[in-house]
DNA sequence: ACACCGAGTCAAAGTTTCTTTACATGATCC
DNA sequence: GGATCATGTAAAGAAACTTTGACTCGGTGT
């Protein structure tokens, strides 16, 4: 797998969001613990579907939960 | 496929941006022009790293470029 | 001690996204 | 008419993402 480069507040997000488990946004995003756990530890980044749902659940913008490295050569060669 | 249910203005953005052509996007975001073609076309919504990439080229932000249907039942059963 | 819950790991199978190659169309230019 | 450019289609294969199921660990409660 590539590892990803983008970040993301997912687990501060849970935490500030009431307390809401993994398993809990799992299952509010429509996708499988496993899922969230490896999103959450950024090994891979979501689908861009599976990213505006978490967006969504948490009632904000994509950009306040996912973050790209500003300035980066478009494809590293 | 899955038919994908978030829209974009990459069209436009292209335009607006200056003649930018498919070929041209796809160059700079480092994918293939078929990914572009299908991508502006909605067939399927890219990964959260090309869509940063192409929001990037641009210099706008990931909601400006993609849309998810704003009230949709969390996973449709 | 035992059971439960939240979190994490691993591996295999399944689906979606991306690449590559090849060909088709309409517009434009020579 | 022939050449070129932008766009589009299709199919096979590779890579990335998601699911399923089994297992571990620390903390809490009975």
């Amino acid at each position: 797998m590539k590892p990803t480069l983008i970040t993301n507040q997912i687990r501060s997000l849970r935490f500030t969001a009431g307390e809401m488990t993994q398993a809990d946004l799992a299952d509010r995003i429509g996708v499988t613990r496993q899922t969230v756990i490896a999103i959450e530890q950024g090994r891979y980044s979501p689908s861009l579907e599976i990213a505006f749902r978490i967006a969504h659940v948490f009632g904000v913008g994509l950009d306040d939960v996912f973050q790209y490295p500003s300035s980066l050569p478009e494809e590293p060669a």
